[in-house]
DNA sequence: ATACGACTTCAAGTCAACTTGAGGTCAAGT
DNA sequence: ACTTGACCTCAAGTTGACTTGAAGTCGTAT
């Protein structure tokens, strides 16, 4: 099966060669080999680069994405562990939404004050229910 | 109309008195007074963080989040840059999309190798079309 | 044989977004 | 009058994810 040489995996998946030697000290890729001082990839590191760039887009850090390989590469994670990434990225994706509708509300209500405008204020607060706890209940 | 502190302002919108503080000084917020040194917020402030906190979730930077608000706090974006962040947002929309079904797929693919998995590397290449563009035509 | 260009290492630098710590201030309760 | 607790300032530190720069090494084309 032929190599890749570094250059050539940048050109492909769009990972400068810094950023790659950078995943490989983190240890979050290998490289197979070396022709001269030149390293060399096995081409599914393209497969591999393709799935870390989608996951950093979904907001995922190094070290949680690194956590989805096993160490043959392979992505290795626990059922319940990706139920629970799932549910997250649901999450997110949620908030997306949430954010857009808000612009396209803004792009559209002609309403001097968004800020006042009770549509606007409803899809925040449906925004708001994720924050962290309140300690005043209501009290007196 | 009464103003709030800024612990009430922590407690209720979940963000911290040091970042309240950093906002103010990177000019994302303001406090309208104070209270001996205490900060005192009026409490439309509260609807601001909840905007804030939705377009940092959406990876908004807080200099973009910034450009959002015109002087007196109002959300006041061109309407073109506004459809232009909807059609981001969407862009993040899918890629997430795309990453949780990946999640699933994984979750219920019983092939002990996902990498070489057909529908798995499928819905890689279909998450790969935003990408730099390749140089290399099929010269040769 | 040599020059070229694409790589190499390693340390240091950068950037955003905060957080931490030391030392200080203030208003309200006892 | 005094203590307390919640705030204050300001400088420095932290984290994650890279990038940059200087100095060096190779294989290949001429």
């Amino acid at each position: 099966m032929k190599l890749l040489d570094i250059g050539e995996i940048t050109e492909r998946s769009g990972v400068k060669p810094s950023t790659l030697r950078y995943y490989e000290e983190v240890g979050l890729i290998q490289s197979i080999t070396r022709h001269g001082l030149r390293r060399q990839y096995e081409p599914q590191i393209l497969t591999k680069l393709s799935l870390i760039t989608l996951a950093k887009a979904g907001g995922f850090s190094l070290t949680e994405i690194a956590g989805m390989f096993s160490e043959k590469g392979q992505l290795q994670i626990p059922r319940e562990q990706i139920r629970e990434r799932a549910d997250l990225i649901d999450e997110q994706i949620k908030e997306l939404t949430a954010l857009r509708d808000i612009l396209h509300h803004v792009a559209d209500c002609p309403a001097p004050s968004h800020m006042e405008c009770p549509s606007f204020q409803r899809m925040l607060k449906a925004s708001d229910r994720r924050k962290p706890a309140k300690k005043k209940p209501p009290t007196k």
